[in-house]
DNA sequence: CGTATATTTGTGCACGAACACAACAGAAGT
DNA sequence: ACTTCTGTTGTGTTCGTGCACAAATATACG
């Protein structure tokens, strides 16, 4: 272990003070040209890693960060991020910082748009989001920047800020293993069901749009031909019935995909249709979800690990601005946990 | 955010110094049994905190642990413990921890006893264990607790030693999930195949077992009659063409579940013996499983997520000696990973 | 050239806990 | 009563960094 180097070294190094060094790690400016050259040459050298510890320690300012979701409800999926938020916070409990949650109505535009002019007007330091409407997300984040204010996305990218830190899974991926494990449960002329579950004229999300392409492409690939079927059900209770109607008609269906969070739902009227048999694949383990798999109504969730985003978002942010770095979590592809009842148990609040 | 307390604030408080308070928080001794109560009562009053960072800045002395495993070869289950054990030591760099690392042959007992023994001359503040040999084990901790050096197990706990911190992963529920999915595959009149792969009069492993007794609970609660066929896959190239021609002969046999982490010596057997239709689930991410995983030799791996194990034990470690908690981990039971080809890419080294 | 202003640079204190050490009290022994 | 010993208690220094402030230097301007 080799001893780390200290700013006081350095500085003796480049031959200047303490107070010199300091200023160029922190980019406060105020420093003349030589100097800067002067130290950033010992610092390429020397290899100097912050000691976290004591800059917690003598950190005095604040820091305010926002924290920008569609709606927390108790135990939805982004009440599991703002835990990860939460779990982020008491990890740093010693260095002050405030996190404000905001939240939009996901199917609303408008509210989002005002959550972020809302939130253009508060003194903030870091802002994490979680988009779901990519334009408005876009000039918000561009306002931001303009402001050199750091953001970082959770949940998903957005299109056109590519360069941006994000947290979120592999879609793609996600709707491939869900294809995989529906097929799995496939005896030849049977057939799954991938199902759409949302209001009237809601837009797709994202997420929902990359998995039911990763469920494409996982047929395509393996060249079986489970023919999918295609039902949406909407967000009323009329509707419900449609696909009640539909899994009734359709005895062949023997897994079904719910591309969203709402697999709770279609547990449901697959209870109602008396269609127990059929395999069921959701996402995202929320508490309503986590009961169907307990009871064993849902088969198997595909988990994003919510709280790892938060937790790992905040702690980037805290990265990039108390010590500057961006690198180490550029990428930030969170693994895809694949949760059945019995390892739902070791699936909890505490980040393993 | 409530602030948090100090210790001169509590010393004040108890009408003490502060160096008392210290004496009292870190069981150094020497107080008086009065304000040894004082103190007591005003901690059990304002619910305080250590601040992590502080600490670490004052930290003088030095810690050393031991980490005792079965042999780390590049890529296995042990070598991915070890990379968790330096993700630890790298966020604690700024305090003296060195981690010394020993290893024993795990299929003999006489070394894993010898390697306790070389540990109890050494000089350490704690240890972890990979148990293998409950006796030997056993007996080794009998002496670390008469001595008051603490110790935590990875990977498996031991019986008579129950109340050690341990971090592993429910062993019998990795086994129903591996039976789950070996059942989803098969079709009626198809069936599993259980395989054990390992060394001739080796003693089978708890881990081994206990995902072996998993599997059997799976098909009688389930009520479903897959007869499953048991097969030993032995270390010697003659019976690895006995294991061949099981798989030649047994045509209905569907699935399989290898036991331990060797699940790329049966995906290399049922190569050979051209049954690439047997759908494999195997344990453990290790970098020859990989291959199989990403080659689609092996079907599923059920992962014990190692890197947090080794983690995890370092940060308790720490914990109990520099701060006295014992409660935080406790169980331990950390989640287990389905990992699949589609999801592996996001299971790297990093702990997320 | 001198003064005012802006920019750069160095110094010193604060943060909170760990721990060495000095100071002190009380008991025991002479 | 005085010394010695033992156990208890308080004080002060230390760690490495952040940041305020003072000091020093450079630049602008009349």
């Amino acid at each position: 272990m080799a001893k780390q180097i200290k700013i006081k070294e350095i500085a003796q190094l480049a031959g200047v003070s303490a107070g010199t060094v300091d200023r160029v790690l922190h980019n406060r400016g105020n420093v003349s040209p030589e100097k800067l050259e002067a130290v950033e040459k010992v610092l390429s050298q020397v290899g100097y890693k912050f000691n976290l510890h004591t800059s917690a320690v003598s950190l005095k300012r604040g820091y305010r960060f926002l924290f920008i979701t569609p709606q927390v409800q108790p135990g939805n999926y982004w009440d599991a991020q703002k835990d990860g938020v939460r779990q982020a916070m008491e990890e740093y409990s010693d260095i002050h910082i405030e996190i404000l949650s905001r939240e939009y109505d996901q199917f609303d535009h408008t509210s989002c748009e005002a959550c972020f002019n809302a939130a253009l007007g508060e003194e903030v330091d870091g802002v994490i989001i979680a988009p779901t409407f990519q334009t408005e997300t876009l000039s918000f984040c561009r306002e931001l920047s303009r402001r050199k204010i750091p953001f970082l996305f959770v949940d998903a990218s957005v299109e056109g800020a590519d360069n941006a830190i994000t947290f979120c899974t592999d879609q793609n991926a996600c709707g491939r293993i869900a294809a995989r494990l529906a097929d799995w449960h496939c005896r030849s002329g049977e057939k799954i069901a991938v199902v759409h579950s949302g209001r009237k004229n809601q837009q797709r999300s994202t997420n929902s749009i990359a998995r039911e392409q990763g469920i494409l492409s996982y047929f395509r690939e393996s060249g079986r031909e489970n023919i999918l079927l295609h039902t949406t059900l909407k967000q009323s209770s009329e509707v419900f019935a449609e696909t009640e109607e539909f899994f009734r008609q359709h005895g062949e269906v023997r897994s079904a995909i719910v591309l969203n969070s709402r697999g709770y739902q279609v547990a449901d009227v697959l209870r109602r249709a008396g269609r127990k048999d059929v395999c069921l694949i959701g996402f995202d383990l929320t508490a309503l979800n986590r009961r169907c798999l307990e009871e064993g109504s849902i088969a198997a969730l595909l988990c994003q690990r919510p709280q790892s985003q938060g937790f790992y978002a905040v702690k980037t942010l805290i990265g990039i601005l108390l010590y500057g770095k961006t690198d180490p979590y550029q990428t930030g592809l969170i693994p895809i946990d694949l949760v059945m009842k019995e390892n739902l148990p070791y699936y909890r609040e505490v980040i393993f």
